[in-house]
DNA sequence: CTGAAAGCGCTTACAG
DNA sequence: CTGAAAGCGCTTACAG
């Protein structure tokens, strides 16, 4: 910058003026000359140091309770895509389920100085929107704020996505139906437990959220003759897995066994069958939690996951033609 | 610091030597106090500072092509795991297949002064490892490097993986083999149709590598009448939209259709049915990358992408009993 | 084993 | 409209 500012002939204020416009106005002739030194050098911002000075980094950390998983994934690109809207970077983290890690993750991102933080269905024990608090530093949670927490949340309305999940299944002819939650009722799969529960018949079904267990759950109940005529999941991962045990049992979907998803996220239209599911917005709730962590702004009325019928509910898969995810 | 160094009787030297344990050694005593005042405070050393500094941020970037496809999100994990293995924040990028974008990204990286680039599946057009040694920072490549592109290159061995899987849809009994290629020949893909051209007698397909159009050219082969009893699919992305298609067209996989995908990622072991593949070794892949990018040194002998063998093939799919994926 | 001080590359009051 | 200079929070020669 000091070489830029000589071959200019000013000094590294105007510089520092010029690169950022502003915050003080400069002389156009100045500025060409300032602009031509730097191209002439390949003068290039070092962003660690205006961090330094400016207090401000323009890089958020996305904490991540598990990318394996399709909705999170999915859910982490489009915060990235809204953060890199708004020009900035972003530090990712696998917590892998880990309180511990999680909130190794957070101190770090923290000791890097990010300018917010957000968090992708937070783990319980670990606070990470306390941490951040002491730090100074903004923290969104978002899909699952633990009850531990402070600090922001961008839910969806679960509960609407649930009683349209089951009024559709019911309009399909089914009475009973059950439903596959995870271990506990922790976060939002406990409201899905709870509305499905007060909206419909059937018995509860529990599983580990990863593919393997789900479908290691559906053969074993093919297996016992006690499979439901229809089902909803709590989870993108879960419902992978309820297809897989299905197809490896030889059970029909949706003929013998139905199913909705209640995450819905991209990959679920390409699964065979393709899966019915309420699908949460996840641009809208990206945009959202970036928003906030940059404004400061609250605003937690819960996003609409609209019901996406496709093959699995037993609509007929209409074919399509091209159409992108 | 200076508040540290200050209530501990010290200078902000000797706080830096025992928060960072060197690099001069500290007599116990002081370091006992120095941690005693750490610890009051509430100290967190400011890691853009110890950059600006130290001219090493213990951050890496990660520049993907692509996210949605859950080969490279598989890969980015794996990345983002081995990196954190060594101390080493990710920042990460979605290029979207964009050389702009790429390019940008990698500006953007480079200004926050990352220690090095890793770079998955890069576009041609976009010299990312030009701009980064330009930089004086280092760049390596994984799955991909363009032609135009210099610097180190993480391969799999992709001809002896499409042998493999030649052999075992012959060993099933075929003699023809179909090839679902991309829209072109660019990288590893190029490689892998030409391995297969060398194998086996059959037709070759084109398609982007989406889901959707795999879907769509799966249908349409069907209607026509034109599926080959054998395809091997150059892309896990492809692979998926192929047994989608299959399923919408009501075509049995693998009786009617035998499938084997390259890519082989985790997300693969769930599909329905279970895709057989040959498994690019992403855990390896990653943790050379990282030591390369880290340490400089280069070794670009092709790591073993073997063959797993699930129900797609035509291979009896083997109840699991609980296995993690 | 320890301290005083320079300096990393910027931004931004302060002064003109 | 512009310049000289302080200072962000560290690390690391330099000197003892």
């Amino acid at each position: 910058m000091a070489d830029v500012a000589r071959r200019a002939g000013t000094s590294t204020a105007v510089v520092s003026y010029v690169m950022n416009d502003g915050p003080r106005p400069v002389a156009v002739a100045t500025r060409e000359r300032v602009l031509a030194a730097a191209a002439d050098l390949r003068y290039r911002p070092n962003r660690i140091a205006r961090a330094l000075r400016a207090r401000r980094t323009g890089v958020a950390g996305l904490i991540l309770a598990d990318a394996s998983n399709p909705y999170f994934a999915a859910l982490a690109r489009e915060i990235e895509r809204a953060l890199a809207d708004r020009d900035t970077l972003t530090l990712v983290g696998n917590a892998g389920h880990s309180p511990a890690r999680q909130k190794r993750l957070a101190e770090r991102f923290l000791a890097a100085q990010v300018d917010g933080l957000v968090v992708v269905s937070a783990e319980g024990g670990a606070d990470v929107a306390a941490e951040a608090e002491a730090h100074g530093t903004r923290a969104v949670h978002v899909h699952h704020r633990p009850r531990t927490a402070h600090g922001p949340l961008v839910p969806a309305d679960n509960a609407a996505a649930v009683r349209a999940a089951v009024d559709h299944l019911r309009g399909h002819g089914h009475e009973r139906i059950d439903f596959l939650s995870g271990p506990t009722d922790a976060g939002p799969v406990g409201v899905r437990r709870r509305a499905w529960a007060r909206a419909t018949p059937g018995t509860l079904l529990r599983c580990t959220y990863s593919r393997a267990d789900a479908a290691d759950l559906t053969e074993r109940l093919a297996a016992t003759d006690t499979l439901p005529s229809a089902l909803v999941v709590a989870t993108d991962e879960q419902a992978i897995g309820v297809l897989a045990g299905a197809c490896r049992a030889g059970v029909a979907v949706p003929g013998r066994l139905a199913v909705v998803s209640l995450d819905g996220a991209p990959d679920t239209a390409y699964t065979a069958p393709a899966l019915t599911v309420t699908a949460q917005p996840l641009t809208a709730m990206a945009d959202r939690a970036v928003d906030q962590l940059l404004t400061g702004e609250a605003d937690d009325t819960p996003l609409t996951a609209p019901l996406i019928t496709r093959a699995t509910c037993g609509c007929p898969d209409r074919p399509r033609s091209g159409s992108p995810r």
